[in-house]
Parts: structure tokens; C-alpha cells; sequence
DNA sequence: TTGACAACATACCCGGTAGTATGTTCATGA
DNA sequence: TCATGAACATACTACCGGGTATGTTGTCAA
């Protein structure tokens, strides 16, 4: 039951691991990893700090495993648009689309990731665990790589247009990911609206790239 | 010499306090605010916590000191472009270059701010701290209701094109305050360097808002 | 000269929190 | 049926960090 994810081995999906990521996700996408107690998530699960620490041997890696199986997720959604044929500007469509969809729909383990990454450019804690967060947010670049690559041929195919790189990438991923800000799903709110906040995020950058015509999701 | 920014009443300016709040930020910016400790701050100080706690009475006002300190900065930056006449949109490219340059050159204020309005949505602690923070979270949407309304004004006038207004608000900001996350500042560095970033970041933002032609800032 | 106060430093308290050590229960295979 | 280990719960420790109470030093006005 292993998954591999570019040579990222996942660990044998226990249904209770589970719900204790999800939990701890939901503890630390409201207060930040720092101000979330073990004991919170434990609170949370309806159990005691006895469950979590028998899967997880403290709390850096229980925060390590939520961000492995936020990226996890976030891989496995656009993989079908990795090796798309065609311009690679209609493959930035599809991508930049499901990515900003995931964003709303799987918001606190986005904002776990996010945090993540944030934690890593402030130097983390000890030496074990920062080679933990070194890994995964190797596992994170690998990710925005994919997006890099492909403005980057659709620049050269003429279809986008725009000066630095770098800059660019860290711009668009940005707006990309905005909802995970602002964001709040309503109840009994339709796919359709989500994916009409999707359409506008998806189009602003797209036409900050440079991008010609309408986009016509 | 109080000054008074939008009723918002800044207590007069001492030497230490002013130092303290820079450290301060210094130390929020490198580790966030619930893994600083004020210990942490009297430390970069060369001093005890005696003196932080002199001027401040508790660890949150401390934070709300750094906050409002920010905000009264970027608002002064932006002040002279408030009123200005002709066209929306050239009032509009006034003000996100100079906000975007003022999240480069003052970095550490800026995510201080960044996190401080993500503590309110979060929903802060005691509802003493939830009060002063909504009132510098209040500060804060008046400062983005200058841009709002900037743009709301350039669409009227034909200049941008977009959908919902506040999606697109948040957005725009979002990529605007993007390096903040990622801008570290070399040594020797010129201003014309910082000045070409932000030149590149608000042209995607224009781009994006639907604006035409070239943006020659 | 002195006393009064600002501007800190020192020493301490105590609640919360990561982590551990030790039960307890239940299923499962021999 | 019994023993063994997984899957937790309970009880505890050690420490850190916010806050306070109390010095100490310099300055300045009367």
C-alpha cells in the first residue's frame, strides 16, 4: 500500500494516522504550529496526547507528516497535466486551475505546507529537524518547478511574456494561492462558485503573465 | 508632537520605545509572534525584560506597538498619492509601486503587519487583545480601501477590467506584498535594483487588473 | 543636598507544554 | 486459554516563558 512520489516513500496509510493528520491540520491552520499544543490536537480527536504520540514520535514530525500528506495531495491532483501534450500555455491553464481549486478545497493543508515553507526560510529549530523541513520543501520546489517549466516554454512559444523568472514564479504563485487566505467555503455552497473564484484568481495571472485574448476555462 | 493618522493617535515618540519596537519586529519577523519570547527581544536589545515591560504592558501590546507602528509608516508612504487628480489608474500605479517598494525596504514591519492581520482572522485570544487588535485590523482595511477604491475608479473609467472587486482586491495585494516573503536585500545593493523589482511585480499586477498597453513607471 | 521619579535590572512565581513512564484493554495467534 | 503486542489512556516530570515584585542607578528640580 506504499505510494511512491518522486522517490518520496509515503508510510502505509493507517486509517487512525489519518485522522490524526487531519486533525492536527485543522490545530494548526488556526493557530500556527507554535501556539498549537499537542494537547489541542488530542482535545480535538476526542483522545489524549497518548494516541498522537504513538504515531508520531514528536511534535516537529507530526507537524513533518501533515505537511507530507498536504504535498502529497497536491502532486496527486495535477498529475494527469504533467507530461501534457500541445503548447505549454494551455497546460499553465489546466495546472494554475486545479492548483488554485486545491487551494480552496483542501485550504488548511495548504496552509500547513505554507507555513512550512515559511518556517524553513526562518531557519528552523534543531538539526534533525531541520533536515526533516530541508526534504520537504525539496519536495515543495520540486512542486513549483513543474510551474516554472512551464511558463518558461510557453514564454519561448510566445505565449507568455515577462522579464525575470524567478520574480515571476514567486508572483503568480502568490496570487495562486491567495485563497488560502480569504477564503471561508459556505454552507451548501455549489462546486460551480468555487470554481468561478478559480476562473478570476486563474485569469489575473494568467493575464499578469503576459497571456493573449480571454482565457476561456 | 502626536500625530494623528485617521484618528489613530500616536503616542509621542521615545528614543527607547522606538528600539524596542524595532527589535521587536526583528524578532517577530524571524520567528512569529508565539515562538518569540519577550526574553528573545530584551536579548537582540542587549537588555532584560525590565525594560520592555517599563514601556509595554504585556506581550500583545508589544505586538500591537509593532503593528500600528507599521501601518503609520506605509500610510505615510503612501499619503501624497491619496488626493491626486486626473486619471485613476495613474493615481493607481502611483500607489502600488510605492507600497511595494516600502514592503522591500521595510520588510520585518510588513510581516509583522501580515501577521497580525492573520491573527485577527484567526480570532485572537483575551477580548481585551481582540479589541486593540480590531482596531489596528480596521486601521489596516483603510489602508486597502485607498486601493479599492482606486481601481474601482479606474474600471469606471475604462482603464482596468475585472469581475468581482473583492477577490480581485485581494489578489492584487497578495501579489504586491509577495516579496515580503521572498526579498532578502544583498549587501551594496542599489536602489535601482529593489526599484526594478518592484517595477516588474506591479506590472504583472497591472497586467492582471486588465490594464493596457505598457505600464512605463 | 536631597528626595523623588524615570529607566531600567534582578529575582522570583506559576501556569502551560513537550515529552516520558507506566498502566489498561482488546484482539489475535499459538 | 493464554500470552503477547498493538493501541491507546493516565499520571507524572522538567522546563520554559509571561508576568510581577522588588531592587538599583542616574538625573533633576527645589
Amino acid at each position: 500500500m506504499a505510494s511512491t512520489t518522486l522517490g518520496i516513500t509515503e508510510l502505509p496509510a493507517d486509517e487512525s494516522r489519518i485522522d490524526i493528520l487531519q486533525a492536527a491540520a485543522d490545530c494548526f491552520m488556526a493557530r500556527g504550529y507554535s501556539a498549537t499544543s499537542v494537547d489541542d490536537v488530542a482535545r480535538r480527536l476526542g483522545a489524549t496526547k497518548g494516541r498522537i504520540y504513538h504515531y508520531f514520535p514528536s511534535k516537529a514530525d507530526l507537524f513533518a507528516g501533515v505537511f507530507r500528506y498536504g504535498m502529497d495531495r497536491i502532486f496527486l491532483a495535477v498529475e494527469p497535466y504533467r507530461q501534457m501534450p500541445g503548447p505549454a500555455v494551455e497546460q499553465w491553464k489546466k495546472l494554475a486551475f486545479v492548483h488554485t481549486m486545491r487551494m480552496m478545497k483542501s485550504k488548511t493543508l495548504a496552509r500547513v505546507v505554507w507555513e512550512g515553507v515559511e518556517m524553513h526560510l526562518r531557519g528552523a529549530t534543531t538539526p534533525e529537524q531541520r533536515l526533516e523541513l530541508d526534504g520537504l520543501v525539496n519536495y515543495r520546489n520540486s512542486y513549483s518547478d513543474i510551474f516554472r517549466e512551464s511558463i518558461a516554454r510557453a514564454r519561448d512559444e510566445g505565449d507568455f511574456r515577462f522579464d525575470d523568472i524567478a520574480i515571476t514564479v514567486q508572483t503568480m504563485f502568490m496570487a495562486l494561492n491567495s485563497p488560502i487566505f480569504w477564503y471561508v467555503q459556505r454552507p451548501g455552497e455549489t462546486d460551480e462558485h468555487v470554481e468561478n473564484i478559480a476562473r478570476q484568481i486563474v485569469g489575473f495571472v494568467y493575464r499578469g503573465l503576459g497571456g493573449k485574448g480571454e482565457l476561456n476555462l
